[in-house]
DNA sequence: TAGTGGTCTAGACCACAGA
DNA sequence: CTGTGGTCTAGACCACTAT
């Protein structure tokens, strides 16, 4: 990855404890012993070992150890920060996209306000999963930040193309989840069998610079949404 | 607070950032401007300011500086780790929490294995928030650490007695949300208005040790849901 | 080039758990 | 008492942004 040698601790644990080389209930060696093992100081070892703890693998405790967690590792967040794409490959679901809008637009006053920008891309797509229309995507980008986008793009993934070949850094995003009553566009691109709401997750994303830069509405069939989140108590 | 120079940092840091003595988009003093304002070392002011990251108050850019984030400082995770009363109080909203069943039970199979108890609590309450009952909570507590559960105490908040009262230190939680057909419970203690899904937010929740400790089903009307995230990517 | 944040070190002292 | 993780220091070097 990258230079850096707690972020290869990190991921070297990680992988040996998805692996279940550890089991749950069990200690890690101790930091004074990873410190040895590693050739490197404390210091870096406690923020291998932060980051673990961070993504939910461990739990540090003092006098005690570093004690192993049973943390179903299928967790992830629901759009935002991964990308669809991604998530459907880790579920190892078949799923189809489908672009149904693409252009350039104005924005709405509100993401004028949101993003800043007088001009954006406007991309509706419609996920397809095991055969069902469950997913509806609206998402507008930062014209300024993306000078071209195609339905090729648009049906493989925005966010490969954004990271891959424009060299963007996403860095973090504000998120809500609600639930609405399905709209005229829901009962027409999804399969709704009836269902009368849906459930509308909204993100804000932002680079790394802090600018914000994109919006999207994710409009989810209520029965196959799920969210699972490991909430840490802030010390 | 406690003794801990960093977190006494960051919550000044943190109070000045909600008054607004910083607009969003300026930059906070740079870590060696916080050192001597401090007198501190680097690696302490940092500890500050990555809390402050954490918690979305600001972004650090390199060779830049820490960006204020215009962040709405209402978000707060749904039930888990923060108390039902201490959501409410923050919302400003009159609520009645009515207790509706309070005793011990043995656990289904799912329970034993989650909790690994022979024994728990169980206390069904709803929440009625400006004169709606909106929410259905069940919880289950371990008998080992909580002798004693009364009616008074499950009005007002659990969380408080546990953690004031009996000095159990709650740190983190597995939750899951998904939306569920309403069923006969849900339509006996809650005002659904002919609503036929509620969203079900489950937590597993942990002592400091890492044992499991509690677990919650909190069933919640669907117009009145709304859970607001703040992610950032992993680095 | 000067100023910023990012990483890393080697050592110190403290708080807590367990034998 | 020993071993564990938690905090803190003073310094070094690197990577990036801006001028």
């Amino acid at each position: 990855m990258k230079n850096n040698k707690f972020q290869a601790i990190y991921q070297e644990l990680a992988k040996k404890l998805e692996e279940k080389e550890l089991r749950v209930g069990e200690k890690l060696p101790s930091e004074h012993e990873l410190m040895v093992q590693y050739h490197t100081s404390r210091e870096t070892i406690r923020k291998a070992l932060n980051l673990l703890a961070q993504n939910g693998y461990i739990q540090k405790v003092r006098g005690k150890g570093s004690i192993v967690l049973d943390r179903a590792r299928f967790d992830f967040p629901i759009s935002g920060l991964v990308s669809f794409k991604e998530l459907a490959k880790k579920m190892g679901k078949s799923w189809v996209t489908k672009v149904h809008e693409l252009n350039v637009v104005k924005p709405s006053d509100v993401l004028r306000e949101s993003l800043g920008a007088e001009e954006l891309w406007k991309v509706v797509r419609s996920r397809q999963v095991d055969g069902e229309r469950i997913i509806l995507d609206t998402d507008y980008f930062q014209t300024r930040h993306v000078p071209l986008l195609t339905e090729e793009i648009a049906e493989q993934s925005i966010y490969e193309h954004l990271e891959n070949e424009l060299g963007l850094s996403i860095s973090f995003a504000d998120k809500e989840v609600t639930v609405e009553e399905a709209n005229p566009l829901d009962r027409e691109l999804l399969d709704l069998n009836g269902l009368s709401h849906v459930v509308v997750v909204k993100s804000l994303v932002h680079l790394d610079d802090a600018s914000p830069f994109q919006f999207t509405e994710s409009r989810h069939r209520l029965d196959k949404f799920r969210f699972v989140d490991f909430a840490r108590r802030m010390k």
